[in-house]
DNA sequence: GCTCTGCATCGGGAAAACCCTGACGCAAAT
DNA sequence: ATTTGCGTCAGGGTTTTCCCGATGCAGAGC
């Protein structure tokens, strides 16, 4: 049913919500000069599809299951630098809009937003420009202008990538050594994490530490704070 | 779109996300036998579509950005009971699947599966019977066995007075010294309770103890229509 | 260039917390 | 009268936390 004309611009889309991707390769489907030239759920069969679709741009969600989207950006950034990143994600924007972009991505928008708004922000990535909401990109001109008047700022956007995802994976009942393994890294090194976020957020104890987590990743899903009968 | 047979089963959807919609619309529609009638970005456009569309079944979002999916269920299932709600969330169905059914839903699927198994949820859920994934289902019969004699509402409320007093205080962040200094009380005890309330929530970890603690004490701070009492 | 700061990664070692086992008095229940 | 559950604690081996490092690497600034 399709006919592939020859300028269209090829569309990655990356994302683990199989009816996410559907929605999103609809939409941009519908798009006149655009085609969806693949679909990926995890970062290694993004790889492997950038490789025989080269596709022009990707949209990726930065949170792709177990692992982590921004690292996908990364490697895209490294392997393939012509390829344009949109990132899409349900997250926060103001903790994730910014590492986002530095990891190599030239877009962020909200999945929340309508698909005008979204395609929108495809087409200005497309052409080489830098899209973001307008809130975000006021407050990224604040950061830069005022230095130090970061009083705004969340201590827990001062986490690093890394320090962000250890937090993360605590608030979800993770234990150190259960992190390392999941993150193939040493339990001395996650240590390390839990002290530096325990410092940048002025934490005294790894109850405080686990607590706050916790109380962090509830509020991100809006959870309604349920008992659970875990196990 | 032209014809529209007579016997089609109704389908609302409710999600937040408006790609997540068009997922999910367009994979229902390729279901013959299916319709969708309507979609709502929120709980009051979904009690507004109902009105008028009167859907046979609801796919609904459990996180509804501000809102809960789970109230939308309860106000479904006191006016129109008639209607079968299969929810559909992204977050680990440990801990909704169990709320989401007490609600009123008839099954819960993850977001992170394939269409195949979406349909089939909701065509068990059409047909009146409850969906949930094996792992889930398992688990649940498991908690319902392991009871002797009375149905327990919530483990919680098997804890003691005073296991129940130093749960809290977990919860709220004290550390071991810091609550045995408080009750006045040798750290060994509180040790003694950590290991009991570990025993009777069946936490495998203080991690998870932690959580769990920190869990039941922001729900007790929030809840207008509780259902576990407990003290 | 060189320095300095921040990030990511790990180790040593003492202190603390954990976890299991057991204990003892005391009350209520059987 | 025996059992059961609660509240309280200790011993001792295991694990984690916590504070002290260290290394390599990348970017910012002089």
């Amino acid at each position: 049913m399709p006919h592939p004309t020859i300028a269209e611009t090829r569309v990655l889309i990356v994302d683990d919500h199989p009816f996410m991707r559907r929605g999103l390769a609809q939409t941009i489907k519908d798009q006149p000069g655009l085609c969806v030239c693949g679909e990926a759920g995890s970062v290694a069969e993004a790889l492997e599809i950038i490789e025989s679709a080269r596709p022009h741009l990707a949209v990726v969600d930065i949170s792709l299951g177990e692992e982590s989207g921004i690292e996908l950006i990364q490697s895209i950034r490294q392997k393939w630098p012509e390829i344009r990143v949109l990132v899409s994600s349900m997250h926060d924007e103001t903790l994730f809009a910014e590492r986002a972009l530095r990891a190599g991505a030239l877009g962020y928008v909200n999945k929340g937003e309508p698909p005008n708004v979204f395609i929108a922000a495809l087409q200005r990535v497309n052409s080489g420009q830098i899209y973001l909401s307008d809130r975000m990109t006021n407050r990224m001109l604040d950061h830069v202008l005022t230095d130090k008047g970061e009083q705004m700022r969340s201590p827990i956007e001062t986490l690093s990538n890394r320090e962000l995802e250890v937090f993360e994976m605590i608030g979800k009942g993770l234990a150190t050594k259960q992190i390392a393994a999941k993150l193939g890294l040493s339990p001395k090194t996650i240590e390390t994490y839990r002290e530096h976020i325990k410092q940048k957020l002025s934490l005294s104890n790894s109850t405080e530490l686990t607590r706050s987590a916790v109380q962090w990743v509830l509020e991100q899903g809006r959870l309604p704070a349920g008992e659970n009968g875990s196990e």
